[in-house]
RNA sequence: GCGCGCAUAGCUCAGUUGGUUAGAGCGUCACAUUGACAUUGUGAAGGUCUGUGGUUCGAGUCCACAUGCGCGCACCA
């Protein structure tokens, strides 16, 4: 068995059988994990489904990484682990996607010449394509999903969930149809959320000017063709130019098109930008709208009139700009301003717009009757608003219950959350976009009818669907099968743990928690842990555009999975973006097969594996080992604990390569007969290292025949070092270390050495063999006469003395002397922070003790080294 | 404009509640090596923790201000 491990680790030969062993098993099932009863602890955990727009890249081999390894730990320490794994038709992203391909391949206008129908089974085809490609990737990267409870956010269980949701909803009456400047996409001839446009910077022109010789007011804009469209011209109400006007109407006939304008007052309006006049055009502009709706509930209407079209072009109202397109209007505009002298300044500005962030063009806002939810409106019988929900979410919990409250990982995101809850805005739901959820709202006439197809001939169902983000807001509980009251849903709901990049806060954590507490009165999870963007080694995003993307699988296929997980968590901190490099995964893949030739060295030596129970511990080494061991279980799991994914693993690495390979191991091959202590350890270390090193660890553990690690029982903290064990052990480190060090200034091979004295040793006396095996110096003996004529290392209250072929007294008595000035240095920096009576007077206790402590040692260091400075004189 | 984050070794980053002479990986230099591992071992060099003030017995850590970089939200007049 020993001899039949490889030399090296080969992760590509071994991961997709070990992948295959789990799906036998069925561990994935929570249901089949072994010793799981009714009462036993639960963990859920759902998975952020992948768009199938595409396939995996980096940044997904950090998330499985993330949730994996959080599912793993919480399965060895023997909960009823359920990860859900599922992909996301991603509506608006998915159709955009394939829309380019089939113009790149020809087609010209993609939703003309297919028609509904054959379009939508056009990307169903590249849908179903990308999924099962991306669903193999996550089975590459070893993630332990129950694959029985797969998900898609448009199969039919989740349609039943939408339509569930969106009738009781309306029911409710949250969701309403309104008239209402909306954010299109004339790309994409759709509507998007505020949460969908990504705003840019650009240069702009600011043109001032006044409609009319006769009108009396200036105003300032940087889109002159939405003028023709001005019905009001707002002003402060204080504002002493302007004040008179208030009230008053004025025709003017501007560039073809009749308008009145009526001065109008609002607080909004900032005196001292521009002229401190504001043209309103309430059918373009979400903030005149606003003025609009303000001067109708004050019984004081100012006229609505639209002249930008959905296509992008002028309207019929837009007088001699009619027809044309918004961009050639403005420039005709401004011809039109400066040929009637009315054109007061131009000035360039850089200006921020909002840009679709799936078609890339430049939203316009245009007045449209469609589906929105109410944020700000009472939930019958409940007395709180959907806002209300979000906010009582994550600070007091739900109707104030403390497990009903949702913690966010950092917790600086909290923050950002509660403001965006508190500046929310009705939620437009309705896309003209035909991948996706198709709105469960009947027409007949007049009628209107939301839920399932009404009975009785003449129903036409809305042409519109939905904002992708509503069917994946309802994701953590739609997966467990609601609406139907399954046991899924009280066995696993809320989850437990998720984890997401901060860039989908707005879009999904936010929606989460909004449809969960709605429809269920539940948290979606208790936990949210945000993670930052994978960046490539120069900082940049990976992007298809940039070129720079990195397939997660190539990566696998010459590292394997294992080095993948443990390069992207380690030095990933919650919240902060990192960076991905090709040393950081070799180094990585190292670490893997150092744990495999641990393993190698230790199942040759002790002639196979066995399980062992417990041990005990026969020399001080031995005893320092298994404290070691006890003392990084204890710190690895508080680390996972509070999701410190990287500490842990650094301590772990810590562990195996410098306590256990550099230092046990090498005595090991010293003391003999340390069978039990190594494979005790070994096959607890292994489980350690299987949340984040999945594959190896589970080869491995294989030579132990106790069953499959993915399955092994969380190590338990048994084992204690007293601080006399301790600082003898640290004292053989130090001499081991200060040998090593003087042989390699004298430029001398351990074999060379003649022979190690040692004077004065203490417990060092007992360890003799092992400093003389770990320095590889052949001969050393420990004594209470001093050789002559040879300068000591001075190591605590120890003398080493080294039989060197031949030795340089000049460079001895530099030696000595630069330690002494050493030494001299900091017990001039210990004395005067202990003469220090505000320091003694008020740090504690345990502090000045350690101080004190410092300073004896170090005294006694100079005391040896200035006897053998004047021995050397 | 409002808010947030980051600034620590050549590079990439750690650094729980303030308490040894500030750490790791990679890289660099020197040396070693036929017994688990060159995907290795040993040793070394390398930092006034962005700056200035403050709080404190004590500050990389807390506070204020400044500088640089990144991001979010508004304002799209």
């Amino acid at each position: 068995m020993a001899n039949e491990m490889a030399k090296a680790y080969e992760a590509r030969l071994v991961e997709d059988g070990i992948y295959n062993s789990w799906l036998t098993s069925g561990y994935f099932t929570p249901e089949n994990l072994p010793n799981v009863t009714d009462s036993t602890e639960a963990f859920t955990v759902v998975m952020p489904p992948p768009n199938v727009t595409g396939v995996l890249h980096l940044g997904h081999a950090l998330e499985n990484s993330l949730m994996d390894a959080m599912a793993r730990y919480q399965r060895l320490l023997g909960k009823k682990v359920l990860l859900i794994p599922g992909t996301d038709h991603a509506a608006i992203a998915t159709q955009a996607k394939v829309e380019k391909k089939l113009m790149s391949e020809g087609v010209k206008n993609p939703r003309q010449e297919l028609g509904r129908d054959a379009l939508v089974e056009k990307i169903r085809e590249f849908a179903e394509g990308s999924k099962a490609t991306i669903l193999k990737q996550v089975k590459k990267l070893g993630t332990s999903a129950d694959w029985s409870r797969l998900a898609y956010t448009f199969d039919d269980k989740r349609n039943v969930a939408v339509n569930e949701l969106f009738t009781r909803m309306y029911s409710d009456g949250l969701i309403y149809r309104g008239y209402r400047v909306v954010n299109w996409s004339v790309k994409g001839q759709s509507t998007c959320s505020d949460d969908e446009i990504e705003t840019i910077e650009r240069e702009s022109v600011l043109y001032t000017f006044k409609y009319g010789k006769d009108f009396p007011i200036a105003i300032s804009t940087t889109r002159p063709e939405t003028k023709v469209g001005d019905t009001a011209v707002a002003v402060h109400p204080t504002d002493d130019r302007y004040k008179a006007f208030i009230g008053k109407t004025f025709d003017v006939e501007f560039a073809g098109a009749k308008l009145s304008i009526k001065i109008i007052a609002s607080e909004d309006v900032d005196p001292s930008f521009g002229t401190g006049a504001l043209g309103v055009t309430p059918a373009h502009s979400a903030i005149d709208f606003g003025m609009y709706e303000v001067q109708k509930a004050k019984q004081d209407p100012i006229e609505i009139t639209q002249v930008i079209g959905a296509d992008g072009k002028m309207t019929a109202d837009a007088g001699s700009v009619a027809g044309i397109g918004f961009e050639a209007a403005r420039e005709s505009i401004v011809a039109w301003l400066k040929e009637q002298s009315l054109l007061e300044k131009e000035e360039k500005v850089v200006q921020n717009v909002g840009t679709s962030d799936r078609y890339g063009d430049v939203i316009e806002a245009i007045p449209m009757t469609q589906w929105w939810l109410n944020v700000n409106k009472m939930i019958p019988n409940r007395g709180k608003t959907l806002r209300d929900l979000m906010r009582e979410a994550v600070t007091t919990g739900l109707d104030g219950k403390s497990d009903q409250k949702v913690s966010i990982t950092p917790d600086r995101f909290t923050k950002l959350y509660l403001d965006r809850v508190e500046n929310l805005r009705d939620w437009c739901l309705s896309r003209q976009l035909w991948w996706g959820h198709r709105i469960p709202a009947w027409y007949r006439g007049e009628e209107i009818v939301v839920g399932p197809k009404p009975e009785g001939d003449g129903w036409i169902q809305d042409e519109d669907t939905l904002d992708t983000w509503f069917s994946s807001g309802s994701w953590t509980f739609s997966t467990l099968g609601w609406p139907e009251q399954t046991t899924d849903l009280k066995n696993y709901h809320p989850t437990h743990w998720i984890q997401m990049g901060y860039e989908i806060l707005y879009l999904w954590l936010m929606r989460m928690i909004l449809m969960s507490t709605y429809a269920l009165n539940q948290i979606p999870f208790k936990d949210a842990y945000i993670h930052g963007i994978l960046r490539d080694k120069d900082g940049k995003k990976f992007s298809k555009s940039s070129g720079n993307g990195i397939d997660p699988i190539e990566v696998i296929e010459e590292y394997g999975c294992d080095a993948l997980r443990i390069s992207v968590l380690s030095g990933n901190t919650p919240g902060n973006d990192s960076r991905y490099y090709t040393e950081k995964v070799e180094a990585a893949r190292n670490l893997v097969n150092k744990l495999w030739n641990i393993s190698r060295f230790i199942f040759t030596n002790a002639d196979g594996a066995r399980h062992i129970e417990s041990v005990t511990p026969k020399t001080l080494a031995d005893k320092w080992i298994l404290a070691r061991f006890s003392e990084t279980t204890k710190k690895v799991s508080s680390l996972i604990d509070r999701y410190d994914f990287s500490l842990a693993i650094e301590v772990l690495r810590d562990f195996t390569w410098n306590d256990f390979a550099d230092w046990y191991l090498e005595i090991a091959k010293i003391e003999k007969e340390k069978d039990d202590v190594l494979l005790y350890i070994l096959e607890r270390l292994l489980i350690l290292w299987h949340p984040f090193a999945p594959f190896v660890t589970e080869e491995i553990y294989k030579n132990f025949d106790s069953g499959m690690i993915i399955v092994a029982k969380w190590p338990a903290v048994e084992y204690e070092l007293s601080s006399e064990d301790q600082s003898a052990f640290e004292q053989v480190c130090s001499t081991v270390i200060a040998v090593r060090n003087y042989l390699s200034e004298h430029k001398t091979l351990p074999k060379d050495v003649e022979s190690i004295t040692m004077v004065n040793a203490g417990a060092l006396a007992e360890m003799e063999s092992i400093i003389g095996g770990l320095t590889k110096v052949r001969s050393i003996r420990s004594s209470n006469e001093r050789p002559e004529s040879i300068t000591p290392i001075v190591v605590g209250a120890a003398q080493i003395f080294v039989q060197l072929p031949s030795v340089d007294a000049a460079s001895e008595k530099v030696r000595i002397e630069s330690g002494i000035a050493e030494a001299t240095k900091f017990i001039a920096a210990q004395e005067s922070k202990l003469a220090n009576a505000d320091f003694v007077a008020r740090a504690p206790e345990k502090v000045i003790a350690g101080e004190r402590q410092k300073l004896a040692d170090l005294q006694e260091k100079l005391a040896a080294l200035q006897k053998e400075h004047a021995a050397l004189l």
